[in-house]
DNA sequence: CTGTTAGCGCGTTCAC
DNA sequence: GTGAACGCGCTAACAG
């Protein structure tokens, strides 16, 4: 038959002489239509190429099965390993999953959370944009009484689950490598503090310092968007120093592009200066395989946040108080109400 | 307002006064409703918080303003970069981009499109798996009505249109390049045959043996999925011949695990082993800077692509037999209607 | 277990 | 230029 796939549970019911609720039902397996019945209709329904009209269906029910993912970057590997993360989860718990990008743009943010209001995305999974600092947008979002999950870049909305590594301790033991591989004047590369994730990464570089009893210089410390350029310009400005014997990045951007600059210009990593990053992308790891770099379960975090949204989604009881270890970056996932 | 964003036309049209089909034509910017009223509309529309209800306006119209891509695995960094070159093409547009991995499994890929035919996604972009041979799940998708593009592995089926570089010549130069370099025993890791891609490559490694008079040695060529795991098989069984002093592999990740296994014991590249391998990904680049690779230009295969998927569904004219070169891998684009 | 009825929120006739 | 009425395809609510 396959008549354009347009068959609907109409023509099924007048085949077979039922009325199209029960073939509605049937189609939807309820338990109140009759195993004899039900059969009959699924078989009809294959004869007849039938496909379910979902956008009617969605209508009805007021639900998608689609969640979304709202990122600044598709292609950056951390991120694309979290979509899927993501992917997997929801393939299994039959949802599509749609993706947009931030761009870190806010305006762009905003007007891809009113597209998915308009959409009725069941959930949404996000990493705020760094402009993002007021929620409005993500309110209205969350007033249609659909839940929102956090990932990688926690955020303080009311009622929402973040899932991110323990930015501080991270931060702490990467200084403290360095540290105890004999490494004391080091250079910070920081993002921005009005971001809570830099901020607590930066909280680890001094803690680690304190400890060993190193004084903070406020001079090693530069503070950009650790782009690829913040990355070039603020290993110009390492080589100002004297002795300086290390180079701890809050993010892996400004970490790979300062070494390929330094490497350029003929200094050796690691033996006249040792680089931290913080690893999202399998490059830093290989370019040089004595660069240290934190590990962060991206695909875990992918799985574990979509299942929270899930959950929710779906009215189940839900724990987000657990703190799970994964290697070696300790994972935190709480609920921003209970703060 | 605000009230949960549940305001519908009928609310804007009771608070005006006005029906709800001239409330519905003024926010479509229909030109038969005038100024004044159409400006009375939108105020009150912005007043209370309105936001359309994509569900009930993609069922009458039956369009939604979303497109799938359809791919085997997002994290390659290939497709990651050809999903941003659709996503950046598609925001422009106004569409969502809803994304679908297959994991290289036909039977998933079935059921992905089933799915993507009862969500009624106006248009579909795919790069088929390897075990797709036939497309009648493709061509129930086509029977709405409904465009199909295909990118990077190409497919005759009826009136598509298909892009991707120019496999057979990429894999020529490719292999003339480590001639002109005075490797003559080059080993080859193709791929299956059953898939054109794979052929193509083939045919480019041959071709180029030919032009230099070399002579084809069937025992150099291996052929596998050209997963990991095929990478280092291939390579022990490279070792058993001696003299080789070149591998050209159809793909990179057996290109470079390939590379690793053959650096892990000690044979050092390229000075005893030349090694090229299709690039797709930028860490093959880094971590061997000598390793000689194709580019493909994955951001622009994105764009390209998806912009002449708006074009069918927006019904435009479309040319397809254009060819153009980017990076030096010969794009190509062509309908399969044509050939 | 099955049928009847009604309506989700829009967009589109067809009148006037 | 505007209003009344209908229907997209499906499912929830209520009968029986």
């Amino acid at each position: 038959m396959m008549k354009d796939g347009k068959t609907t549970i109409h023509d099924i019911s007048k085949a077979l002489d039922i009325d199209s609720s029960t073939v509605s039902r049937a189609l939807n397996n309820s338990p109140r239509v009759s195993k004899k019945t039900k059969e009959k209709i699924v078989r009809k329904a294959e004869e007849l190429g039938y496909q379910r009209n979902r956008l009617a269906s969605n209508l009805r029910t007021n639900r998608t099965f689609t969640i979304a993912i709202v990122l600044p970057r598709i292609s950056r590997h951390f991120f694309a390993t979290v979509i899927a993360g993501i992917e997997e989860t929801a393939y299994e718990a039959g949802y599509n999953v749609i993706i947009c990008q931030s761009l870190d743009d806010l305006e762009r943010e905003k007007k891809i959370i009113s597209s998915l209001i308009s959409n009725r995305v069941d959930g949404i999974l996000i990493s705020i944009s760094m402009e993002t600092k007021k929620y409005e947008h993500l309110e209205s979002y969350k007033n249609l009484g659909k839940p929102i999950v956090f990932f990688d870049r926690p955020c303080p909305l009311h009622d929402c689950i973040n899932v991110h590594i323990d930015n501080f301790k991270a931060s702490f033991d990467a200084t403290e490598h360095l540290i105890l591989n004999g490494r004391k004047r080091i250079v910070y590369f920081s993002g921005s503090q009005d971001i809570e994730l830099y901020r607590q990464r930066k909280k680890g570089y001094i803690a680690a310092l304190n400890k060993y009893n190193i004084k903070v210089n406020n001079n090693y410390i530069f503070e950009s968007n650790l782009s690829e350029q913040d990355g070039v310009k603020s290993a110009k400005n390492t080589l100002k120093f004297k002795n300086i014997d290390a180079i701890h990045s809050a993010n892996d951007t400004a970490a790979i592009s300062a070494m390929k600059y330094l490497k350029s210009i003929g200094i050796k990593i690691p033996e006249d200066i040792a680089i931290v990053g913080f690893n999202n992308d399998p490059i830093s790891a290989v370019i040089e395989p004595s660069l240290t770099t934190i590990n962060q379960p991206a695909f875990k975090i992918g799985q574990i946040a979509s299942r929270y949204l899930f959950k929710q989604i779906e009215n189940k009881p839900i724990d987000a108080k657990n703190q799970s270890k994964f290697l070696g970056a300790k994972l935190i996932i709480r609920n921003s109400s209970k703060q």
